[in-house]
Parts: structure tokens; C-alpha cells; sequence
DNA sequence: CAAAAACTAGACCATTTGGTCAAGGGTTGG
DNA sequence: CCAACCCTTGACCAAATGGTCTAGTTTTTG
């Protein structure tokens, strides 16, 4: 069994596949849905457009495919999360996570962002609920953090949007950073840029960074 | 003259060729331009799609004239603070002109942010030009608070970035934040969001709010 | 008031593009 | 080794869409 799954990644079609959807997220990140032409995602992949189609139903069954690859990534250490940890901790971590994504993954997170400027058009009602549960689970453990004065009476909701919108920001954002910095980020900035960050966020919530804390790297 | 000038914006062709440009910031916001139908533009507008076509010479034209509308949204009053100024007054009175922007402009932030995410393809040479100008003396200025020991020694870009993207989240991600949040973002609402992020940058970075600051209200 | 300029509008077209089809080539399991 | 299945590929098509043309209407101007 464990045999048959290993090889099921070694089949011809698995690895088409493959192939066709990071393409694909190279080329929806930059031309978005409407803009992306089924031919490029092909020649992306080296292979010609029938295949495409043929292992996708549709460009829009591909783009959904994707789509749904990179809201797997939407999960970290954050969510199991309670009162008896550290905020100081935690927040560090899932700001160093959420960057580290930016870093690895900038045209998921482009995807991602497309996607919701354009109105979620494309995102299930099951992402949408699930995503508002683990939204109230999270404010529920910020207020009591707060309760039990382990953390300043910051507004939960503010305080996570600001750590997105930071996060989003170096991916979704590239070009323009890279050009007002005259340089593109690399693997030094982003610890950088996460170091700034984390002691930001900590200190405007009243928290101190954790004395062992540095950026970490993120698994896949 | 004056009167001729008022008159200008009275004419037939002037009025028109406003409310496409309204029509199209709505459409291109939602849909990219690639995904923007003219046809859809014409009908928001209540024109036929021909005029679409008469008043603006293509498609293009009209997102090359919309964008650069847009772009003259991004002056404000911190393009003339200089080192004797207060870090703290500036700092909080930029914030606060930056979301209202997302509160009243959300779609031209929209476009600006497809345009960014998609690689920057109609920003012309010009304009990154004058932008890294910008930013070059507001680094140059926020080096010389550091200096003054007016401001803690943060990142001047990390500082400007974080700023940048907490403040156009709310306009990009309006639909996620509604979402999650269970209703939409009011007047009220906006105010006490730019009051959380003032005071979290501000103490992120070593500075008291002032006490006479309350979020102000932008002139477009 | 007449002519020029600005505007409106339907009919129409060329091109692009997602997607289909049919026919053939490879792989694999029994 | 053969049959079933998976994969490859070029030719082709229907629909959508940006844009043009022409002809008429209104507004402005000298």
C-alpha cells in the first residue's frame, strides 16, 4: 500500500500534473484568472495544450485545483493555540510562519490575494465558514490572553489583520518593494524584515520578544 | 475664464467620460483588466458601449487613464515633513490619510493592487521614477529622527511597508474582513481601526500618540 | 442660422481562445 | 502477449469580445 502511494507520485500522470499546476500558479499569479492563457500554462509546463485540458477538465477546473493546493497552506502552529501559552510565542512563530510562506510561496499568496480583491468569487462557502470558526476560536484565546493580562487590550481582530496584511504584503507586493529597495528580498532580508516585524507587533501589543526567538523555517 | 473652466466640467463629453471612469473603476476592480468586459463598463455607465470606445481610444486607454487617476491619490502631507517635525504628529496623521483612502476609494486601491501584484505592467518608467524619489527622502527623513533620537531605531522601508499594507488591507481585502468580521466595516468601525494601528505603530516604534490626534477625514 | 464639431448608435467584423474530436502511441496488468 | 487503459497530439470549431464603419443627431460657434 505504502508502496502503491509512493509510485502513484511516480506516474506519468502524476507528474504532469505537477508540472501543470506550478505553472499554472506562476501564471494566474501574474495574469490572474482572465488574463491567463491555457496555451501559456502549457508551454510553462512543456507540454502542448490538449494535455492541459486533458488532465484538467477546464481552465476553470485547474484554476480550482490550485486553488485549493494553497489554501492547505493557510494552516500553522497558531491554531491549536490555547490561554495557557505564551502570546509572546505564539505570535512570534505565526508571524515567522506567515512570512516564511510569503518567502517560499509569493505567487500562492498573489493568488490568494487576487482572489479576494476580486470578491472570493471562487472560494466555497465550507472555506468561508471554516475560515470564520477558526477566526472566532483565535479571538476567543487573544481575549483571554488579554483578560489574564498577559497581553495589552489590543482589538484581536485588528491585531490579525495587521499580522496578514504585513505578511501578504512581501509577497503579494514584490515588485514594488523590490523596486523602492533597488534590490529584490533575499533570505537574509526576510529574517530582517521578520526580526523588525515581530518586534514591532510584540512591543505595540506591550509583549517582549522572546529572548530565543529567531525566524524558523517553514516545512514544505 | 473661471467660468469657462466650471463650464468645462458641465459639458456633455466631460460628464460622460466621468461616469465611465466610475463605471470603470468599479468593473476593473472586480474583474481585472483582463476579465473587464467594455460591454459591461458601457451598461454600468448607462451608455452605449460605442461611447465607451468614442470617449477613450481602447480598452487600454481608458485603464491607462484610470490608473493615472488613481495615482495622484498617493500625496499626502507626509511628502513634506522634514526632520524638524514631529515623528509621532506625522506618522499618525499618515495612517490616518491612508485608510481614508481604503474607506473611500477601495476600488482605485483595488486596481492599484492588481496592477502591483501582476507585476507592475502600466507603471510607467515615470512614475516608479518618482515613487523611489519619494521614498528615498521620507528614508532620509525618518534616518534623521533616528539620529535626533526622536524614534527608535527601526527599518525606515520595513516601517513604510508595514504601514502601506496594513492600511491598503482594508480597502484590498474588504471582502475577507467582512467575512470574518460578520459585517461590514462602518464609518465607526474605520475609526477605531486606525486608532488601534496608530497607537500599535507608534508604540512599536518608541512614540506616544498625540493627544490631540483623532483620525481626520481626507478632502476627494 | 448655417456649418463645423461633438456626440450617439446600430450593424458588422477579425481575432482570440477555451474546449472538442478522432486517431494513434505507450504502459501495464493478467 | 494481448487487451484494456492511460496518455499524446494536431486539426478544428463555436462563442465571445475589442474595435471599426457609417450614418445620423445634437450642440456649439462664428
Amino acid at each position: 500500500m505504502k508502496q502503491k502511494e509512493y509510485q502513484k507520485d511516480d506516474t506519468i500522470g502524476a507528474v504532469n500534473r505537477h508540472k501543470i499546476l506550478a505553472a499554472a500558479e506562476v501564471e494566474f499569479a501574474l495574469h490572474g484568472f482572465a488574463g491567463t492563457r491555457v496555451q501559456h500554462i502549457a508551454d510553462r509546463a512543456q507540454l502542448p495544450k490538449t494535455n492541459v485540458l486533458y488532465y484538467f477538465k477546464s481552465k476553470e477546473g485547474l484554476y480550482l485545483a490550485l486553488l485549493e493546493d494553497i489554501l492547505s497552506l493557510w494552516n500553522g502552529e497558531f491554531d491549536e493555540a490555547t490561554a495557557e501559552d505564551d502570546p509572546a510565542q505564539v505570535l512570534a512563530h505565526y508571524i515567522a510562519d506567515k512570512m516564511e510562506i510569503s518567502r517560499m510561496r509569493p505567487d500562492a499568496s498573489k493568488i490568494f490575494a487576487l482572489e479576494i480583491i476580486n470578491g472570493a468569487p471562487n472560494l466555497s462557502g465550507f472555506f468561508k465558514d471554516q475560515h470564520a470558526t477558526w477566526m472566532k476560536a483565535r479571538v476567543a484565546v487573544i481575549k483571554q490572553w488579554i483578560a489574564l493580562g498577559k497581553l495589552s487590550a489590543v482589538d484581536p481582530y485588528y491585531l490579525l489583520f495587521n499580522i496578514w496584511a504585513t505578511c501578504q504584503h512581501y509577497a503579494d507586493f514584490s515588485v514594488q518593494i523590490t523596486e523602492l529597495r533597488g534590490k529584490p528580498m533575499g533570505a537574509q532580508d526576510f529574517i530582517d524584515a521578520t526580526k523588525n516585524l515581530v518586534e514591532l507587533i510584540l512591543k505595540g501589543c506591550g509583549l517582549k520578544v522572546p529572548d530565543e526567538f529567531h525566524p524558523n523555517k517553514v516545512k514544505n
